[in-house]
DNA sequence: TACCCGATGACAGTCACTGACATCAGCTGC
DNA sequence: GCAGCTGATGTCAGTGACTGTCATCGGGTA
């Protein structure tokens, strides 16, 4: 047997999940978290940059999940065509952790700070998915808008999501948002 | 005449745009900020919320503007010609101090942390604009996605401008994503 | 003249985050 | 099977952002 518990980056997810919920994020220490999770305050600091990047670990996968699937859409796809095939391919697997994903978004709609870096994020998959654009040989301003226009229809698809009475899949949700775009932009 | 010098939050803005611009964000104190305005630390955190808010003392007055030229847009406009209107009067303030937005905006993208409090702003900004067409009557979700296109748009074009190597208009990059939006949108 | 108010200062405290050094189970080379 | 290295963790002492609380006092007001 090891020397420590296995897997103590998830120990202190789930630690500062319940964490934020129970108490909120401000109220909730890293000593708290890492009290939780059997570990130290400096422990957790080896693992997220700062208290808020733990709520994000999986935001990378998805990031790559996005870039792979504009790199691989077919040859003649348009560039909104590129992009809306990835935001469907990270739709699925958003549904398939649905209870995860709202728990989460709950916790991030309570809090300014962690507001702030969800958006960074977002702003760092727009840059992502407006690479891969590129490199599918888009001109540099098509891509950036591509990639910006496919980001703001895939927040307002996810609040709609978050915030239905139903189980409408977001998958729906991003292609009404998508022709709601078309049809709004239509209108210049 | 009067207990203290006048105007601190003036002095406060200037003293810290000047020390993020000499020493970078991270390696300035609030006190330093606080010695060069003739204040002290405590005052400052009485005028502003935190170290990164005193660099958008004028985002509200922006927001002010975009929501109210939204509102004033002509009936017949759509909410796409509402939005555009609202960045152009925007882009027109911005076109008058742009040494002054240069030097801030070089400092925001030389600190994460500055970039995320600019992409909260934005949002806000966002969801002002979709208050301001519903105000018009535009539905929920086109309303959401006019502004947050918008927002976009903004984004990019703003890029551009402050990349760019001449001396051309901010208006000019907008109207120039806009249409590059309507192209992009129009494949899907 | 007495009083209040609003902007500031002084000071102590909490907590996020960092740097430096110590610990030690398990693997590696011999 | 032993010496030594490695990597994940612990310990401890900071720094600096931010907060609560009380004191100060020039200027306006009754």
């Amino acid at each position: 047997m090891s020397r420590w518990e296995p897997d103590a980056r998830g120990r202190l997810e789930r630690a500062a999940l319940e964490l934020y919920l129970e108490r909120g994020f401000e109220r909730t220490s890293v000593a708290e978290i890492a009290e939780r999770a059997g570990l130290t305050e400096r422990t957790f600091f080896r693992h997220y940059t700062d208290k808020r990047e733990v709520l994000f670990a999986g935001s990378s996968a998805l990031q790559e999940l996005l870039v792979d699937t504009v790199a691989r859409a077919p040859g003649p796809a348009t560039p909104m065509e590129a992009v809306a095939a990835a935001l469907q391919a990270a739709a699925a697997v958003l549904q398939e952790r649905r209870e995860h994903a709202r728990r989460r978004h709950a916790v991030i709609t309570a809090n300014a700070e962690l507001q702030e870096r969800e958006l960074i994020k977002l702003a760092a998959l727009a840059a992502g998915l407006a690479d891969a654009l590129r490199q599918r040989g888009v001109d540099d301003a098509s891509a950036s808008l591509a990639a910006e226009a496919g980001i703001a229809v895939f927040k307002v698809a996810f609040r709609r999501w978050t915030e239905q009475a139903g189980e409408k899949d977001l998958s729906e949700f991003i292609g009404e948002s998508f022709a709601g775009l078309k049809a709004v932009t239509a209108g210049t």
